[in-house]
DNA sequence: CGGATAGTTGAGTTATCTCAAATGCAGTGG
DNA sequence: CCACTGCATTTGAGATAACTCAACTATCCG
């Protein structure tokens, strides 16, 4: 539950495990070649800092170890789309191992440990392997999904459905790692955030969650989520 | 500009050349073993009929030869979301090499002919040879900011952005085959398919489309498009 | 303690939806 | 060749989910 870097917990279902990229996060070594190690340290960054701008030619594929980060785009006239949350774990995408995201900025939302892996050498590192190639091409239909599930809250949900979905998504990634106890979890984004997740505004998302808390769904406080009625929520998300 | 089976046009942007799926297409040879041509046969289907449904364990990936298709998801309640269209050329998923996509449905527009190679077969081919890998992966990225892109459309555009952009989105890839002639293609789409690929209703595409036709953006009949104010509609669009 | 950021709440607006009826158009069968 | 049926589109009127603006309050951090 913490943010401290050595907390973090691999579990068989993360990006990280699977593409054996846990060294440094007190696991097993990783698969890249020694000469690499030097460059993949792992880094930090305070948070609401950027880790990879949208016009930055970045030549890492980026892994979390430990918080929460975000990709987004930003238009020219102020309007933001977040395209995904990353967790511990979790890499910035499957894409990113042939080619920077250009347009998308990965930032810090809490504290953030991460390592950087150079593109070019774990691209080949994995490809070399047929057990990390398989794993790859799993991780990526994976990722494929949730793009298409986000589309389809986008294009399709109402805001309950959509705030209720962000929510247990969450509680579910986070789970996989033991940071869920007691339906209780971290839960540090700012409405603003959700906002801009859900394709809504931060005032709709204020009114939603206190909707929520009113009927008893969930409890937030002191940057901690509670779910309340588990049923109810995922009647909602799923409806 | 027609939907017959021998008059696909490659070009050097298409899924399908770049992976050397073009056997059959009057092109190269397909890269496949030569024992898969047999199952790799072009398939024909007509308007509104599905090519793969969503509950299918699909063994296959399918390639556009000619006509137009869709992907999409259908909610309990009739909601529905349309994630992709497919014309000539183009693959259904990078990621379907790898698994099959659960509760997505692939339906043919217009008349389809389509081509489907083996998972396992395909997959082995491509991931054998280094050059076709590089391909994947700059295909596999090209998707993903389509996916991205078609979040920012549903969370952050209005209803005349969304028009606009699928309009010259398929103008552009559709120009890729030389299918745009005067700055006018094959439109099949009924507003309602517009409808569901946007996130909104068909009949207030209806009146968007009215509106575009009143501004002279755009010219619709006959199963036709003619764009007649690029600039405009460009501007439009990327607001 | 003070300033900045985040969240709440109310009131009024609007983009888009819903419903419903009217029209058009294409294919079918007699 | 026409009447019929079923879809697609258009149009109007009214409803509503979500937005905007703005003021107020709470919370955090130095």
């Amino acid at each position: 539950m913490s943010n401290e870097p050595g907390t973090f917990t691999a579990c068989g279902a993360c990006a990280a495990k699977r593409l054996n990229l846990c060294a440094g996060m007190r696991h097993k070594p990783s698969a890249l070649p020694a000469t690499s190690s030097a460059r993949t340290l792992v880094q930090s960054i305070t948070a609401r800092r950027v880790i990879c701008g949208p016009r930055e030619w970045s030549e890492f594929v980026h892994v979390i170890c430990s918080g929460w980060a975000m990709v987004s785009t930003a238009m020219a006239d102020g309007r933001r789309q977040t395209l995904a949350f990353l967790l511990p774990g979790e890499i910035d995408s499957t894409a990113s191992l042939f080619q920077p995201r250009f347009g998308r900025t990965i930032e810090a939302i809490t504290e953030v440990f991460y390592r950087r892996f150079r593109r070019e050498e774990m691209r080949d590192t994995v490809l070399s392997s047929p057990d990390l190639l398989r794993t790859l091409g799993e991780l990526w239909s994976a990722e494929r999904a949730q793009a298409d599930d986000l589309a389809i809250d986008l294009g399709r949900r109402t805001a309950d459905e959509r705030i209720a979905r962000l929510i247990l998504d969450l509680g579910k990634r986070l789970a996989l790692h033991g940071m869920v106890q007691e339906q209780t979890m971290d839960f540090p984004l700012r409405q603003r955030q959700i906002a801009d997740a859900t394709g809504l505004t931060a005032v709709h998302v204020s009114r939603v969650l206190n909707e929520f808390q009113r009927n008893a769904l969930i409890r937030i406080g002191g940057r901690k989520l509670t779910i309340l009625d588990y049923d109810q929520l995922r009647r909602l998300a799923e409806a």
